[in-house]
DNA sequence: TTGTAGGCGTTATCAA
DNA sequence: TTGATAACGCCTACAA
């Protein structure tokens, strides 16, 4: 039913060969202006359109490149993703979301569909390494775009250390005079974490902050909010409430506003990640800008111009760091003299919602 | 350098029909336990994985399904990719997401690609009917999930009416006692559009809504705030703003809180779609929501079923209804007697921000 | 410049 | 139950 070469080769006199040669885009286009004309309006009269698996069968390439995330439903990686779609459009790359994205799903993806780049953006960057055994075709590669526990090895990398962003935010917060301090940070855990770098950090100051947890099954703002309400029962209260992401953040401003603390007034929020929402809460977010997009467009973009080159391999392996930035706004401001104590008001907001 | 079925048939001293036969799941496993053991065994110590490109060029199917949407970096279609991946996974299938998502782009999609269907969720949704002519295999899907204009002819559409859900929105504010309402269109305007049915709706309470529109280039947030802070300049000033989505009443909602008009004692606000943040604005959003994510669910859910039968056809076309439903939050409350003008304390809020 | 022919990895048909 | 073998649609030496 769909229309093949031979097809269109029959309907302009010519063979196969000659189809072929100057239907696919060819470094050097050989062949007669004349015959040339006439198999470009043959296809074009016959609605021709070349079979991806069969060059994929043939060449080896699939033009695909398949994007491993966390949660591709999330504000941060959509805003990396948005990038990822702009650059595969400019370079004839079609985009392939995995439902599962662990290294297994990824394995197959390289095995069977054969996509030809994997961009991995998941917490542990260094699983892009284990991806290695996977690739199959010589052109295959890996990239990986994030922040790394233990940068990958053997893999185009293009990350941000989450150290340096979390330092910038605790700078900020105790910059503004807060010593009493709460780090919202959901179920992330363990070496490496925000959590664990940003007490670590905080002890630098002679602080030490409260690290709050709390289970995210219900998705992260409602954690947020739960944290909130938990920390204001520390004591001393907090002055100062950081999540380890935006959402987490966001949660914590909506429950603040329920109970009828003030934000900044009387306690101020951070956010992380710089979502896009976080400029229009209310107060707007002030929050660590994370060069997710620009991570992802040099990977992206350094892979995809490699593969170009005909016979063209993966790129250098190599490490490329890209700096955070704190975006400071309006949820945080100087802390007063005293701790927050909890006033009467709260009690009566609580009582009478 | 990947293995091939001609490989493990050799290891397994077998031909590569019945080493096919036995690796791909047919319905009855035709081969002696103990060959199929061989073959199985060599498979697995090979490491072999059948070549999507191969199965696709002689099968026809490539287990592929590509979804068009207008923005799929938007939290409403993102809610929705998020089922269309659960179900994929379940029915093994892979998503395609294509950078643009015009008529083109998909057509370019069923017949390059040659995916197996494409679920189609513009809002335009009339335009799935144009995409069957460019399906050129018999068992090609196309299934339309949305809100129609016109409903697509031919195609197993699920969608909501968009009349139903800017009714309950008037309903509820008009219930409250609003009488000077402003609607927040953005750049979306003409016939069928929730302006032109809100201002409708409106009319059969006897009202005329404001409908403020504005650029949404820099994202609709922005343009949120931008149409909030003209509404306040009407005259009489609203005591009620809906936007055109929940993004919009989020940027209302933080330009009201930059100029310190109270949410919703001094006006109220509500959304649309009901997308994640919504509940956790301060204060949580009054929004309606679509029924996005069941409808995609169904019709998706239809397709790869039908699919799935050996020589599986597409399902029947039709058209499945699916209610839309208030969900009332705090950001709306009943008016009050007179409509709310604007006071001193606004002008010093503004001047010193 | 053009045509011939072989092969990419798999499935399906037919005969053994 | 198994094994040859012919497609599937395309690309690319190689030869003309």
């Amino acid at each position: 039913m769909a229309v093949t070469l031979r097809q269109i080769a029959e309907a302009a006199g010519v063979s196969v060969a000659t189809a072929s040669r100057i239907l696919s885009d060819h470094p050097y286009p050989q062949a007669t202006d004349e015959t040339r004309e006439r198999v470009l309006e043959a296809a074009r009269d016959l609605g021709y359109h070349p079979s991806a698996a069969a060059r994929a069968l043939v060449g080896g390439r699939t033009n695909v490149i398949a994007v491993a995330c966390e949660r591709p439903d999330d504000p941060h990686p959509v805003k990396m993703l948005r990038a990822v779609h702009r650059i595969a459009r400019d370079f004839g790359y079609h985009v392939l979301l995995s439902p599962g994205s662990e290294i297994a799903d990824m394995a197959a993806l390289l095995h069977e569909r054969r996509v030809d780049v994997v961009l991995w953006a998941r917490n542990t960057l260094d699983g892009a390494a284990s991806l290695l055994e996977a690739v199959s075709a010589p052109h295959q590669t890996i990239i990986a775009v994030g922040s790394p526990g233990k940068l990958p090895a053997g893999v185009l990398t293009a990350y941000w250390e989450q150290s340096e962003g979390i330092a910038s935010v605790v700078d900020h917060i105790v910059g503004l005079g807060h010593r009493s301090i709460a780090f919202l940070a959901g179920t992330e855990v363990g070496t490496g974490s925000k959590a664990r770098l940003f007490v670590e950090h905080a002890s630098r100051h002679g602080l030490t902050p409260h690290v709050v947890s709390a289970q995210e099954d219900e998705g992260c703002l409602l954690a947020g909010a739960q944290m909130a309400r938990k920390a204001l029962e520390l004591d001393p209260p907090p002055t100062a409430i950081v999540g380890r992401n935006d959402e987490i953040a966001i949660g914590a401003l909506h429950a603040l506003h329920e109970v009828g603390v003030r934000v900044p007034e009387d306690i101020s929020v951070a956010g992380y990640n710089d979502i896009a929402v976080a400029a229009y809460c209310a107060p707007s977010l002030t929050t660590l800008a994370t060069p997710y997009v620009e991570c992802a467009e040099y990977a992206l973009g350094a892979a995809l111009r490699s593969l170009a080159r005909r016979n063209g391999q993966p790129p250098p392996p190599r490490a490329v760091k890209f700096p955070t930035r704190l975006q400071a706004r309006q949820s945080t401001a100087p802390a007063h003299g005293e701790p927050y104590r909890r006033p009467r008001k709260w009690l009566v907001a609580q009582a009478s919602p």
